[in-house]
Parts: C-alpha cells; sequence; structure tokens
DNA sequence: TAGTACGTACAGAAATAACTGTACGTACTA
DNA sequence: TAGTACGTACAGTTATTTCTGTACGTACTA
C-alpha cells in the first residue's frame, strides 16, 4: 500500500496547488479542490462520488459544481443507465481560459461601459444647460474627457477577450511553442 | 448647487459600478471604491483625505491603498513640504493590466508548475522503484501525462504574459483602433 | 398509484474576511 | 531633548461568505 500512498500524495499536493489558485478565477477553495479532483477522474463522477471523496456535504459539492458549470470549467455527460448526474472536466484546458474572460470579464467591462457612457450623456446634457454655472461646466468636462479615455481603454481589452474568443490569439501566441 | 450635485451623482453611478468590478482583480469592494475616488480626483489624496471622502477608518485606507500599491494601481507621490502620504492613481492602465497578469497570474502559474514539476518527479522514481507493483506504476505513467499536459498549458498561459509584460500584444492588439 | 432516489432551495451554523479603535514606532519640529 | 504628527500592527468586533441538514419538488420504478 505504501507506493499507492505516494501517488495519492503527489495528488493531494497538486490538488491542493490547483485549489488554492483558483481564487483568480473567482472561485472559493471548496471548488477548486473539486476541480482537482476532477482533473485526476479518469470517469465522470456523480455528487455522491464527489461528497465521498471529499468528505463534503452534498449541498456543498452540488454547489460548487454550479460555479465551475457557470465558468465553462466542467460538464455534464449523459451516461446509458445512470440515473445520477455525471459531471467531468472540460478537457480544453485553452477554451476555458477564453471562456473565464468571455463570461466574466466582458460583463464587467459592459457594465462599467454602459454606465460611464450613461454618466456622459448626463453630463453632456448638464453642460448643455444654459443655467449650468461655467465651473461645474468646466468639472463636467474635465469628468467626460476622464469618462472617455476609460472607454477606450475598455474597448481594448474588448478587442483583446474577441481574440480570446475567436481564438485568433493563437495565431500570435500558438500552442506549439516555436522553434528558435 | 443642484448642478453640482448631478456631477456628485454620476461619479458615484461609476465609482460604485468600477468598485463592483473590482473583484476581478482580487481587490475588496472598498478597496475598488478608493480606486474610483483617486480616478476621478485630480491631485493626489492623503490618507486622512480619503477617510474623509469615504467614511471609513484611516486603517482602512491604509490597508486599501497597500493593496492597491501592491497590483500597482496607485502609486506614493512625493510633495515638497508635505508631511503626509500622498497617493495618486497610475494613469496607464494598460499598463496596469498587464501587471496584474505579470503579478497575480504569474505567481500562481508559476506555484502549480513547479508544484506539479515536483510532482512528476516522485512519480517517475516511483516507477523507476522496481517494488511498485505494475498497476500502480500504470497510474503513475498515466498521472504524468496528464500533468505534462497541464504544465504545457501553464508555458502557453506564460508565454501570453510574456506579450503583456513585454507589451508585443500591443502588436496584435494595438491601442488605436484599426481603420477598417 | 405509491414508493424511492435524486438534486437543490432554504434557513441556520460555522468559518472567514473586513473593518475599527487603540497602541506603538518612526520621523519631523521646536 | 521633549513633543507632535503620521502610518501601521494588532486584537477585538462586525459583516459576509461558506458550509451543513432539513425539507421539498421532480422523475423514475414497481
Amino acid at each position: 500500500m505504501k507506493n499507492n500512498e505516494i501517488l495519492d500524495r503527489t495528488r493531494t499536493m497538486v490538488i491542493d496547488s490547483i485549489a488554492q489558485n483558483m481564487i483568480l478565477y473567482g472561485i472559493t477553495p471548496s471548488a477548486g479542490r473539486l476541480y482537482g479532483l476532477l482533473f485526476y477522474s479518469d470517469k465522470p463522477l456523480t455528487l455522491d462520488e464527489m461528497k465521498e471523496e471529499l468528505g463534503m456535504s452534498k449541498t456543498s459539492m452540488s454547489n460548487s459544481v454550479r460555479s465551475l458549470l457557470d465558468l465553462n470549467m466542467v460538464e455534464k455527460v449523459w451516461v446509458k443507465g445512470e440515473r445520477k448526474d455525471l459531471y467531468t472536466i472540460k478537457e480544453d484546458w485553452y477554451q476555458c481560459f477564453f471562456d473565464f474572460f468571455t463570461i466574466k470579464w466582458r460583463s464587467a467591462i459592459t457594465t462599467n461601459s454602459s454606465t460611464m457612457e450613461k454618466s456622459i450623456a448626463q453630463l453632456k446634457e448638464l453642460i448643455a444647460d444654459p443655467m449650468t454655472p461655467e465651473e461645474t461646466r468646466e468639472s463636467a468636462l474635465q469628468d467626460i474627457q476622464k469618462l472617455e479615455d476609460r472607454i477606450d481603454y475598455y474597448d481594448w481589452q474588448n478587442r483583446l477577450i474577441d481574440s480570446f474568443e475567436t481564438k485568433d490569439i493563437l495565431n500570435f501566441i500558438p500552442i506549439e511553442k516555436k522553434d528558435i
């Protein structure tokens, strides 16, 4: 049994490491551990198996799986004759990485941009209003400038994420290392 | 005074939005609000001014500023004759974005990679051991394969981040929009 | 149709993170 | 040198998140 202990220990070590750094994806360490478990599992797992393996409640497993599903890091698979839901890791990590930006970053950027657009519109109204004192008008103009700069920046981020979504980025940074 | 209210309201709106989405950078909403405040401030602020502006404790401001400093999102500036520390937002947002990956993602990737390298080394020892049963050896080989694939993926991420760090990415996704 | 297995909503408990006030070290001032 | 202003470490409190057990809705089984 000692040999299998080594096997298990290295796995645990790796799973811990993965779980730890999953925070970058806005995922809890627990969901990270689950991801690590699925990383090693060569077959899809049920909630009960996960619960067993990680020693946590089924509810937690259900929640963790969902957060991983939301990020396209995990998928539900259908197996003939199996009543329970089965989940497996998405093997295409690159896709997963791209999806993360497409899902999380894109929506954050969109939210910020549209808030700023709305703000600019209001400031322009303010400037147009003849009752507005010159000083306020001045400030409004400065704010508009700042917001427009920021929107340009978000636009750049969007174009970067476009290149992720279309995988065009792989033409620039190919998966296969270039021969030197 | 009504005009200034509009100005303030649009600012608050934008600051809230920025603060909210700052989670992506692993930053607390409070630090996000502070970032928003500095975004609008046309002069460097002291801890006391921030405290005043956000209605929080000085200790909180000190902590928030530090987390922003760690991410290179804010910088300390020196002003002649001023005893207090002054902080200002880093204007180069692109740089800031690149730094985030260079600081946070790079270190996560490095940690994971080296854990996996270590793991592979141990598994290779296990395989080399004549006492190891064939079945275990089989599993070890599978694990090694998985880990090596993952390391290749991390390597790709590293190359992407290299292109951020060197700003080479800007040759692919230029800041100025290409004319159509 | 009744019975069973499954996944999840919900509410409360436990753990974690965020915030505050006090206290202290450092550096400038007189 | 004593005094003052500043920033932060630390410990305690508050707020938030995460986790658990129960209860329920749904779908399959006999």
